[in-house]
DNA sequence: GTGGTAACTTACCGGAAAGTCAGTTCGACG
DNA sequence: CGTCGAACTGACTTTCCGGTAAGTTACCAC
């Protein structure tokens, strides 16, 4: 290829390396993901992707917060209404489910255990995961208050499975394209209605352990 | 350091490489730990790793298999019992507990995700993660036939739910070391619990989705 | 003692990937 | 038509890491 201008704008081009970025480190992780990789998904050359980005974490932290934007605002939204407990929960479930609907392996950089923990990525995540992580905390400690528990070790545990639980059920997802977000919520009333119906629902007694 | 043998015989050398293996696997993951930080963590060169364990993935398969036996094992014997549903669930959760006791971090290099996917990890694997899997599909088959869900596809995703739970539930785990394995069967027996009692734990009218 | 073997290390090779340099091409504007 | 800046690239350096070669030390059997 040689080399000389093609005619697209920088902006464009800018998002074009975004998708790309997106879809690759979505796919196979921060570390394991090349910058080469992504200039050549997006059809252009290592270099471009350095003068706009300026460096590979700077890549990564763009993006998080590109897909952060929206789900943080769709959660919050949720979070304002009157819902609480498990309903609570099921609505941010198909909020998250709308979202990602186009692009569900965007989930999957949000909590990329191998991206850098400094740098642009730290400001990135501190300007949007965190938020995530507090709304969570939010709805679960309401719901566990609801049920009568309120040690706070409790909620930072729930908190924990709760985001684990998405992530599960996301990454699930992306091994069956084929469901509509609305399968996804179906789906995952299902399986929380047969947990809290589940007969043995009361602790079994100490002996037993 | 000058070269030439310690003493210790090849055995003995062998569990110390696997114990500062499992350490920083468990720690950073696969792909972010490199052989030359186990054999510093070991108290000897790389050259000796390679002697003994081949290549990274041959000694990440020696690891894999040592963690994977006891817990198998363990799990196995709760299968075997006669326990079902959330009881058998809490049960396998306090026989986790117990075995991963001495050294939680172990749990992680299981489901290592940047992990090879083939040659000797992919042998362990079949040995022994499979199994782990297997056990928990069947686990939770059981207890969503009781609670009336019968899709298969419903069973494959409460299956990988419940295996991120575990996840969390042990990684919450690692950062609070101070808890005994007691108290972490205790804590999820709570929240178990308070899942179940939630009050609206009926799913939501379709016309608020 | 002395030779053989098991236990070790220093110093290196080669490839992959982050990041940089020195440019080349092209459209826009005078 | 000239020229200036924005878009763009091939080829390079550097660093890190998996893996190896070749040699050194110490124990042990005879």
């Amino acid at each position: 290829m040689r080399a000389g201008t093609k005619g697209v704008p920088r902006a464009d081009r800018e998002t074009q390396i975004l998708d790309a970025a997106d879809r690759l480190f979505g796919a196979g992780g921060y570390a394991s993901t090349s910058v080469d990789a992504v200039a050549r998904e997006a059809g252009i050359s290592k270099p471009l992707v350095y003068q706009y980005f300026g460096a590979k974490d700077g890549l990564f932290a763009a993006c998080l917060s590109r897909a952060t934007h929206t789900l943080v605002d769709a959660i919050e939204d949720v979070a304002r209404g009157e819902s609480v407990g498990l309903e609570r929960g099921v609505l941010t479930l198909a909020a998250i489910f709308a979202t990602l609907e186009p692009h569900p392996y965007t989930w999957r950089l949000i909590f990329d255990g191998s991206a850098p923990a400094d740098g642009p990525t730290r400001r990135a995540r501190q300007e949007y995961q965190d938020r995530i992580v507090d709304l969570a905390r939010d709805g679960v400690g309401e719901m566990l208050t609801l049920a009568g528990v309120s040690d706070p070790l409790d909620r930072d545990a729930m908190t924990v499975v709760w985001l684990r639980v998405v992530d599960a059920l996301v990454d699930w997802w992306l091994e069956h394209p084929e469901q509509s977000a609305d399968d996804m919520v179906r789906r995952s009333v299902r399986l929380i209605t047969a947990v809290a119906a589940s007969p043995a629902s009361a602790p079994p007694p100490p002996s037993a352990i």
